[in-house]
DNA sequence: TCGATTACCTGTAGAGCGGTAGGTTTCGTT
DNA sequence: AACGAAACCTACCGCTCTACAGGTAATCGA
């Protein structure tokens, strides 16, 4: 009924996340998607009537998975967070090719992006003031470090998938939580 | 003669440049490419045999940019060169852009991405033990300051690039330098 | 001046794309 | 048992894409 319903979604959505992590959005035809869940293209359009419905549909499960409910986020669970994205290369490339189409114009993630990005600097900000109060150790505010936390975990990101023998992805961004907590 | 050919692709390469960032390298049709020239696409295949072929000459375009003869980097012209980048989006998102696809599979970018960071990482830290030694005054190694380097001037142009207004980039990058050269 | 090369063009093949139309099967509800 | 909706299919449309084939006009060296 209503739930199985959900539950072919939830499947598709997944094996959408699989081919853009493969090809990008631009590359990932519906009929690809389909094929990975037993499916036609056109029977996937009745599930996600339009490709664009189906990338929102992405987007909002990536919402739902990082808004932990009600986790403080602390400056320590951020190195645990970094090492756990370590080990689920996909996801974490699905993010890195969408965030790059992006960045092109018309592309309809990228309001998205740039609204996600708002609120994660914000929400850094938040992390670091809940660490070090209105100024952290180096000087800097913590609205001043949060674009550069937010800059390191995904720049770290692309070096590391691109070349993960020789980046150590976790291990960076733990000398760049150093750097940002020593003292001036 | 000659020359006029060499003229011509140099127009073509540009206004690959130019589509590129606005559709990336999947989104970018060779029949948009030439019609910036005014060509029409099987003109343009003339002088690239294949869209790869093209897309090989626009990389090749940016290391020559970027291989300024026997420039030894220093620190603070990092930060001069992050603000002239600042003024310069276009060329900003076209690799921004490429970067983000070349991380998917098979991608023809992927490869001159890869190695691209491994010789950037041992540049910058050359840079960095030029300016500091075996050891940043923050305690880390060149070699460890440098992927970091890189991710924070990668990440914050995709910041910079999807809201310009809310993030200061050279700003931001000469934090980042503060703290690389700041006493642990 | 001639022959060849270069720089284009038109035409078209061949595949893939997202999306529509409309039919059929499955299945829960009454 | 009958109905209606949901799930999914076949068929197809119109478009776009890269690339190939072959022709034509200009240009240049001998």
């Amino acid at each position: 009924m209503r739930a199985r319903s959900e539950e072919r979604r939830a499947e598709i959505v997944r094996a959408a996340l699989e081919v853009i992590a493969e090809r990008g959005y631009r590359g990932a035809s519906l009929a690809a998607v389909a094929e990975r869940v037993g499916l036609t293209q056109q029977g996937l359009l009745h599930h996600f009537p339009t490709k664009e419905a189906l990338l929102v549909a992405v987007l909002k499960e990536r919402d739902r998975w990082d808004a932990v409910p009600d986790t403080q986020w602390r400056v320590d669970l951020l190195a645990a967070l970094v090492e756990y994205n370590a080990m689920r290369p996909a996801i974490i490339q699905t993010f890195s090719a969408l965030l790059g189409e992006s960045v092109t114009e018309g592309h309809p993630a990228r309001e998205y992006f740039t609204e996600r990005y708002t609120r994660v600097r914000a929400n850094m900000a938040d992390v670091l003031r809940a660490e070090y109060g209105d100024r952290l150790p180096s000087g800097l505010t913590p609205e001043r470090g949060a674009p550069l936390l937010v800059a390191v975990m995904d720049g770290l990101q692309y070096q590391w998938l691109l070349d993960p023998e020789s980046v150590d992805m976790p291990g960076a961004f733990r000398d760049f939580l150093a750097l940002l907590g020593e003292e001036a």
